[in-house]
DNA sequence: TAAATTTTCTACTAACAGTTAAATTTAATG
DNA sequence: CATTAAATTTAACTGTTAGTAGAAAATTTA
């Protein structure tokens, strides 16, 4: 009983050290393909700056793109645990019209941003990223299967913002994508006017612009309840 | 003066093939990268198959990225021309509307994309990829003014139409940039979750759905006009 | 036909992702 | 303290591929 639970101790603080030893690669390779670009980085370089050998790196890593990707999954857990928020926040029924809904949506996307542009970026860039890398099965499917329960969540969350009466009975489906894809392409658009992402918050104005033209477009107007 | 008449003949000539190699060389690439993606394509492939040796690869293009971006090139050369027939449509005041307007300049996109999807694949990319490639400075600038060029063109429609009374006094910069972005990831959006970009239309309604959302929003009503 | 010029190709280098296996360290156990 | 087991390092290695230098071939000019 006394060594079986010491076992288990050790096996904890061992999963413990594992974490965090990741995380220390993570965070390696965060900071050099943030300053130098994923072509010009390289593994024996991550290897110096998590201070491990590079056979090391690759027995928490299967190469160098999974490593990449590694690195927008944290984005993808928010986004998750955002729709979840508001998707008690509607069954709470705290939201009082469409625009209170929509208007968090973005909010959620923009503070997710700004909290960490870069992680955002590689994400954004995993979308499109499929012909150019060779993505590695499992985080192409963790990634999908994250991207597919956000998705399913969000349309929830309209679906009874049309049943409670908040916002106009629109498709769902597009509706959802479009306000993701006006999101996406306006911080894409403006990161390339500006040629690097993060560095200036000029798409703010147009991310409003959009997301007040798109709430106004689905509430409901006084005389249409 | 015969002898330069021959002289200018030959060069005429050269100047030809030249062009014609790099258009085989183009065309090889274009083949190979959207059949494997960037990574898995290498520059002995690409000359292989456009049954020269690599070296003379390297004498029409300065590395593979380059080779990879000149692809996108055609798209915004036509981008600038669609663009250029909206502004003379609109001075000849052909738009009744500013849902066509609107209509117009989503139908471009749509048939840009249709036309050559793979190309714009490789376009979108290089507004997201300066921190993934070594992008050539040549080629980075010229797709910058190109792109310049459009939206401001593309603004100069809009004011056009909100001085002609067809559409509601917004703000043109973020409503081109909108209009933009939306279609962008909407692109963006679908392609990633069908997981290959062009082989689905899927994203045709939820482009529509944008379009008509957008238009009803910037549209003057009957009793505003 | 010979010299000059341009184009192309053979054969190479340098860099880097990813691996292997033996040596070393670190920690757990009796 | 000695033994065992696990993880890490060392250091060398393989294989691939972007990019190049210099020879060879083709073409043009005289």
């Amino acid at each position: 009983m006394a060594v079986h639970n010491q076992n288990e101790v050790i096996q904890n603080r061992k999963n413990r050290e594992r974490l965090l030893r990741e995380e220390t690669i993570i965070s390696a390779a965060k900071k050099l393909f943030c300053a130098k670009g994923y072509m010009k980085t390289t593994m024996d370089e991550i290897a110096i700056e998590a201070e491990i050998s590079k056979p090391t790196v690759y027995q928490y890593f299967k190469n160098k793109d999974d490593l990449y990707f590694s690195l927008a999954l944290p984005i993808l857990q928010r986004l998750v645990s955002d729709m979840e928020n508001m998707m008690k926040k509607i069954e709470a029924k705290e939201y009082k019209s469409g625009a209170d809904i929509v208007n968090d949506h973005f909010e959620t996307y923009i503070s997710l941003y700004n909290d960490d542009p870069e992680s955002f970026g590689i994400f954004m860039l995993f979308q499109l990223a499929g012909t150019v890398f060779d993505v590695n099965e499992e985080v192409s499917r963790a990634i999908g299967s994250l991207a597919r329960e956000r998705y399913n969540g969000m349309r929830r969350v309209y679906t009874t913002a049309i049943t409670m009466g908040l916002i106009k009975d629109v498709n769902v489906y597009y509706l959802v994508d479009m306000i993701w894809g006006s999101f996406l392409g306006i911080l894409q658009s403006l990161g390339a006017k500006t040629n690097r992402a993060g560095t200036h918050k000029e798409f703010i104005p147009t991310l409003e612009f959009a997301r007040d033209l798109i709430s106004d477009a689905i509430s409901l107007k006084g005389d249409e309840r």
